[in-house]
DNA sequence: TCCTTTATTTATCGAACGACAAACAAGCCG
DNA sequence: CGGCTTGTTTGTCGTTCGATAAATAAAGGA
């Protein structure tokens, strides 16, 4: 429990916020770590030293990322009272983050990696499996509005209509990285929610 | 016109097919030149003589990919007889680019560089230039629709609906590289053209 | 034939890459 | 204090990066 040995000069939080910034704005290969080194006001060594390599740093990065960023969206879902309305505020949520001020354009875990060297495969990897959570949460949220009784089975299958919205959350990202407005974004999540009504069967009382 | 010189011991146009093989597996930061050398059976400084320069190189792939994979979805928006099948069919069709057998499941246009080291920025800026000139074809097509008479102005506005169906296009390219199927995209599909009657007021007898 | 032109080979450039070893510095504990 | 533990600094490892200069090779034209 007791500090022993020399103590940290610097923050470990703070300095992993600021590799966040740097990996979300040039992507995981575009960054190098001598970027990372200054960015962060220490010596490669102690990136070493902290956070193991420049692959952890990542890992470590995505759940910073997850925990801020990702949370929105995440509580759209869980907290809204039907699956439409889950559905739509997550969609809102997520153009939120990915038009923020001060912040990159895109969400990290679609753009940060997409291609890339064969050494890097496994980040590649790390990624899509959070992608494939992102596409999981979405289901179970379906699931629950068939449970809840706001929404009758779709006969489109409910597999079909999460991927659907999964598929619109990552176009979405591409198009705030060209540069989209929050209003176009919102636009076009008023074209993909134009799609719920011929989907599902929504009980009309809801 | 003659052949002045020593003559050329490879063929460019094979070349290139072997380096957009190699970029197309990779993306542009990912492929280093002595891996396009090795893919492409002769000296880096072969592909400095004859192409340029990596970047160079890259956009004469560029052009070659476009030529070939993006042939299939643009003869879908020209040649389709309505609006609503022109679009139907390139999203088909883009289905089918990007689930071909033996070649990587994406379109590079969208994640062959979305981001990367700030020295690369032109490569992106370029990609992006020709995403921009998808969205254009998109919303010119459905603008031929109205002009034509079987699409009546959509309420959401004819470039909300273009880039709702740009986005649908580059989503389909994340969830290809993730490893959807087919048939997954294509149900996303039917899920995307199930807002068309919602967003739009075609005349009945079309 | 020899000169010009173009292509290929070979070798290498300086810089940057990710990663780490060794030496030094600064705290707690006995 | 003197040892122990931990963090930081400094320097450098071997590799690879994109790019090119120089030397060699193979064709046509005079």
């Amino acid at each position: 429990m007791a500090a022993r040995g020399r103590p940290r000069t610097f923050d470990p939080d703070t300095a992993l916020r600021q590799a966040l910034e740097l990996f979300w704005e040039r992507g995981y290969e575009g960054t190098s770590l001598k970027d990372l080194a200054d960015a962060m006001g220490i010596a490669s060594a102690s990136i070493y030293a902290c956070f193991g390599s420049k692959e952890e740093l990542f890992r470590k990065v995505m759940a910073l990322y997850g925990a801020t960023s990702g949370e929105p969206p995440r509580r759209a879902l869980r907290e809204q009272p039907t699956a439409r309305a889950a559905i739509h505020a997550m969609l809102r949520a997520t153009a939120d983050e990915i038009t923020r001020p001060g912040a990159p354009h895109y969400c990290m875990l679609i753009l940060a990696a997409p291609t890339g060297a064969v050494e890097n495969h496994a980040i590649r990897e790390f990624l899509a499996g959070l992608r494939h959570d992102q596409f999981t949460a979405i289901g179970d949220r379906l699931a629950r509005g068939v449970a809840d009784g706001d929404l009758a089975a779709p006969s489109a299958g409910l597999d079909a209509v999460a991927r659907y919205y999964t598929t619109v959350v990552q176009g979405l990202s591409v198009q705030a990285r060209d540069g989209a407005t929050r209003a176009e974004l919102e636009e076009i999540i008023t074209c993909a929610m134009a799609a719920w009504g011929a989907l599902t069967s929504a009980p009309s009382h809801i």
